[in-house]
DNA sequence: AGTATTGTCCCACTATTTGGAACAAATTGT
DNA sequence: ACAATTTGTTCCAAATAGTGGGACAATACT
């Protein structure tokens, strides 16, 4: 039909509901999703009992409004146990924090998006789904270079295509062009910095996680202040990130499923 | 239909395969999602391929599996925010970590099922099964039983006749009839304990936490080890449970989403 | 080669979704 | 208090999308 990718049926268009409704991060009322929906009313009012009493969305009767449910977060336990590098290199990032005593973060890649999988705290404890999940720009951040660089031609375009290339600071790089530049180094040396790309005053190193066909499956950072520290002395952690990246990179092979 | 419940059209069924294949903790084949599955092969066929290319399931090309996707991460993080107390409770569970100093769990009930929604860890961390997002038995934790104790009679029996009543420990109650014996006695204190019914050693101190119709909208509860802790001892632990617990509550009600 | 198993595709049949419009309930204005 | 407007819910005939038996292809066993 007229539009450009292939929408598949009823549960594709449940779940275009569930992202609308995720982007509003509050609680939303029914004519709300209307007004930014492509469906007549019934057809949204019906999409939205189902997902309802799915447990998929949780409908407040005093408010007259809806958030999404936590059979989500159920669900998103066992995709994050199963699709994530997390589990993996838990024991990885776990000794690369007490090595290095900075914040570090495990990240993937979701159709040109970062998503934070695993983060490591110098003081706070892990709180899993506070950070897991959240979602970050991929122009702008070490972890998006660093996976951006190491992708095949076509998934890489794809990717680009995504980016927003919105300028968070003086430092980001706005252009695909300026970016495509910068990826080509970052193949080059294996290591992306983010130089208060996304945030004045913070500054962060990252390599990939490849898989044999040297392809990235993911990628770590050591995030820190301009106050503490300069992209010089980052530098310094180049080697232990890169060899737990290659230790993550194993773990990840070796990982064969029993029966 | 012969089924009891009106299960809802596709969605329904996706959402069921999702669930199913989440069950499954490891990559599986489309012949195993099958055999467990209602559904004919090529209805099933189809389904999973919607899920695949919207990126609820991933598959892999070599192994010819499918797990859950990441998109489903990306999702629940928003559940998360939304719809869990976590975001809420976090200040106060913090307080209450550095105050006592062992581990703490916030938990909310969904389909009769205890879902783990934050966490703090004791300084000397006991490795047990836990963190956001995982699931757990009603009958068997403190804070399972808390919420349910304080549920109205429609939901607490709709919520009991969910219980599998395994047998986790010699402890465990394993009926319907001692776990309401048990919930009852819970109403009247407000505090629950687990006294190693889900796994020996370990024990645990729950309360409610409640909204304004005295219904528990989810519980906190501090555990520890019948190495370091009795049942007795940790009764010293209410008063400040409960403290918490109501400054949730307070917490909750004022947290009125602005426009 | 022969047989069994697993995965993909086809297409007539049918059940579900669709969405315009009517209706009900809650909000606002005069 | 009454009408006008906005917001939410229900109905139903037409249209569409989902269904599933079975054919077929691709591997894996004997």
């Amino acid at each position: 039909m007229g539009k450009e990718a292939s929408r598949d049926g009823t549960v594709g268009k449940a779940l275009d509901v569930l992202d609308q409704i995720a982007a509003f991060e509050r609680p939303i009322r029914f004519s709300e999703i209307l007004d930014c929906s492509p469906h007549p009313k019934a057809t949204l009012y019906r999409l939205i009992q189902t997902l309802t009493n799915q447990g998929m969305l949780t409908y407040s009767e005093e408010s007259g409004t809806y958030i999404l449910g936590i059979r989500l977060v159920r669900l998103a336990h066992s995709a994050w146990r199963q699709s994530s590098l997390a589990p993996i290199a838990r024991p990885f990032l776990d000794a690369l924090a007490k090595d290095v005593g900075e914040t570090l973060h495990l990240a993937q890649m979701d159709d040109g998006q970062v998503l934070y999988m695993d983060k490591r705290n110098a003081a706070e404890p892990v709180e899993m789904f506070s950070s897991a999940g959240k979602i970050g720009p991929g122009h702008s951040t070490g972890v998006g270079k660093a996976i951006l660089a190491y992708m095949s031609p076509q998934n890489q375009s794809r990717a680009l295509r995504r980016q927003s290339f919105y300028q968070y600071t003086s430092n980001t790089l706005t252009s695909e062009g300026a970016l495509k530049i910068e990826l080509t180094k970052i193949a080059k040396t294996g290591i992306a910095f983010d130089r208060e790309e996304h945030e004045i005053g913070i500054i962060c190193i990252a390599v990939p996680i490849l898989n044999t066909r040297k392809h990235a499956i993911g990628a770590i950072s050591l995030t820190s202040t301009t106050a503490r520290n300069s992209l010089k002395s980052l530098q310094n952690y180049s080697k232990i990130l890169q060899k737990t990246a290659n230790q993550i990179t194993q773990a990840a092979e070796d990982w064969q499923f029993p029966t």
